[in-house]
DNA sequence: AGGAAGATCTACT
DNA sequence: GTAGATCTTCCTA
């Protein structure tokens, strides 16, 4: 499957959010290969947006937000590892956040995973679908754009994805934007439908 | 040292 | 469906 190169996230993050739905996230281990297609995503800006981790302006912990669009940019909230992708144009800041895919191959070792064999549930969150993936800032910083990368986003079989969008989960303090997108009718995207 | 943070699970009404 | 406990890291005082 085609890979996506890093001129795919070197663009408006709420564009690469969109664009990311549909898509085909792929984790290599040593013995399995996992991968699902991404169903649901969050765009991030820099020191406009309230709800980024870069609102104060760089620091250690969010530099990746300023990097090169196409790695991962991974953290810790509340126990749970969120896995990001770096993406904004150049001189600019900001990431998408993965927050649910629909499983495809390797379902078992994701039940195994997360300890967990509802298969609606296994994936259909940021912090579920990262450890059924078993991703952890171990993998932070890398390029999601590269072959032989660990992690990477391959190019998805459909062409024409139904797509909605929302205000963004979880956040103390949103964009007037609506900056969450998923894809309409998917039964793995996160449960949360009391949204705005 | 203390608390907030882009969440999840459990145990109920 | 919703409330409450709990998860771990890193910033701020």
């Amino acid at each position: 499957m085609t890979i996506l190169e890093r001129e795919f996230y070197e663009s408006d993050p709420a564009r690469v959010a969109r664009a990311l739905l549909g898509k085909i996230l792929v984790r290599t281990l040593d013995r399995d290969c996992l991968s699902g297609k991404i169903v649901e995503t969050e765009a991030y800006y820099g020191e406009d947006d309230p709800a980024s981790r870069a609102y104060k302006g760089k620091m250690q912990f969010n530099a990746l937000m300023y990097a090169e669009p196409g790695r991962t940019f991974i953290y810790m909230v509340h126990g749970n590892w969120l896995l990001n992708i770096v993406a904004h144009r150049t001189g600019k800041v900001g990431a998408v956040l993965l927050r649910a895919v629909e499983p495809i191959h390797g379902i078992n070792v994701m039940k195994k995973n997360r300890g967990l064999d509802n298969l609606h549930r296994l994936t259909s969150g940021p912090g579920k679908l990262t450890k059924a993936l078993a991703i952890t800032n171990e993998l932070n910083g890398l390029f999601v754009t590269e072959r032989t990368s660990e992690l990477a986003v391959t190019e998805g079989e459909e062409r024409r994805i139904e797509s909605s969008s929302s205000h963004r989960i979880g956040v103390r303090r949103d964009l007037p934007r609506k900056l969450r997108f998923f894809i309409k009718e998917n039964k793995f995207v996160s449960k949360a439908h009391k949204i705005k």
